[in-house]
DNA sequence: GTCTATACCTGGATAGAC
DNA sequence: GTCTATCCAGGTATAGAC
């Protein structure tokens, strides 16, 4: 049979993640993804209707697995440990998917762009949406509203900031100390002002 | 007199401010800029040489400031006090130039890309390189690595998924709540291997 | 059903007139 | 210091070969 021979539509997906990866959505040309699968720039309009869905098909799957997370904390208000939970699953799906998570945050702009023009990336907006709702909601504290944000953004620096594990790390090691830092996050108290000596220089 | 006469180089750099941090670098056309000051599209070549130029003079500083905190991190290893000291004062900066901090949080794939062809974008890069350097640097505890790349990360959190600071927020209160979570980040401990994430665990 | 050839439009960039 | 004219690359779209 031909269940190994990826057809040509496989193998775009599989160029444009790459690509898009490597040096970003936009700076990626259709000639570009063309030449590595060895067609002509249009023959990819046979099998995409444009850049952008070409996108949205890569990442459609990462946004609903983390709307999945956000969900979970709309239902458990103010409960930490629920919170700490669905952070368990977000870290462990970072980790996982650790390739299209980077690929997401290096072309979140780009996302961004698109979801607001294009009827799709639903699951992008949607995501968007719940943290805004969260980071603006006056009808809870506002340490619990940074709490969360600050908890997604600790866990995802590694990437954000770093771009991958560290090499020389124990997998197991890097899951251990994301979640000790989520639930450090979760938990952390307001600072009282700090009188600092240390004179703020202005950049 | 022309002391108050902001002239087009000045007009150009804020309209593309205004654009890149609005609809991002990639989507911003330098038509759209050139209409906006009221000149032509190849007018701005007699100001700045490339649409990269110029939004690297607009990060530019932003980069150096970076820089500088992420300089004392290396002097005072493991020196979690020191540190934090270093944090406060990237927080500080983060709520004072929200703004720019935005723009630079948008198009960060923009200033990637452009990094690596470009000349420019020193500042850029020398970040980049020094948060991968920490992080991969097998002579520091895992943990001292991620703490402080996650409290980084914690500390931009809110811009980097929510935005903005909460309209409704005293930022004061705001200021307390990041220093708090960023002190929570440096001194949190792993978690050891928990069977279960939907075990109740007792804190 | 799959692909090539080709044309169109927008956007970044340059040359040269004024 | 600003403009007109022009070029080239890239995303988009269609017609038609096989």
């Amino acid at each position: 049979m031909d269940g190994v021979s990826a057809d040509t539509r496989d193998l775009i997906l599989t160029a444009a993640r790459d690509l898009f990866a490597d040096r970003g959505f936009e700076q990626t040309s259709l000639r570009e993804i063309a030449a590595r699968v060895g067609i002509t720039k249009a023959a990819l309009y046979y099998h995409f209707p444009s850049k952008a869905e070409l996108l949205e098909v890569l990442v459609a799957p990462a946004f609903e697995g983390i709307r999945d997370v956000l969900v979970e904390w709309e239902r458990a208000e103010g409960d930490i440990e629920q919170w700490q939970a669905a952070l368990e699953r977000l870290v462990d799906w970072m980790l996982d998917q650790e390739q299209l998570f980077i690929l997401i945050d290096r072309n979140i702009e780009a996302i961004d762009g698109l979801a607001q023009q294009s009827e799709h990336f639903d699951a992008h907006r949607d995501f968007h949406d719940r943290v805004a709702r969260l980071l603006g909601d006056p009808s809870r504290p506002l340490i619990d509203r940074l709490r969360v944000v600050s908890a997604i953004g600790a866990a995802a620096a590694m990437f954000t900031l770093g771009g991958r594990v560290p090499a020389d790390a124990d997998p197991r090691d890097v899951r251990a100390a994301l979640l000790g830092i989520v639930r450090a996050v979760l938990t952390a108290e307001p600072v009282p002002a700090l009188p600092r000596p240390t004179a703020p220089a202005a950049v």
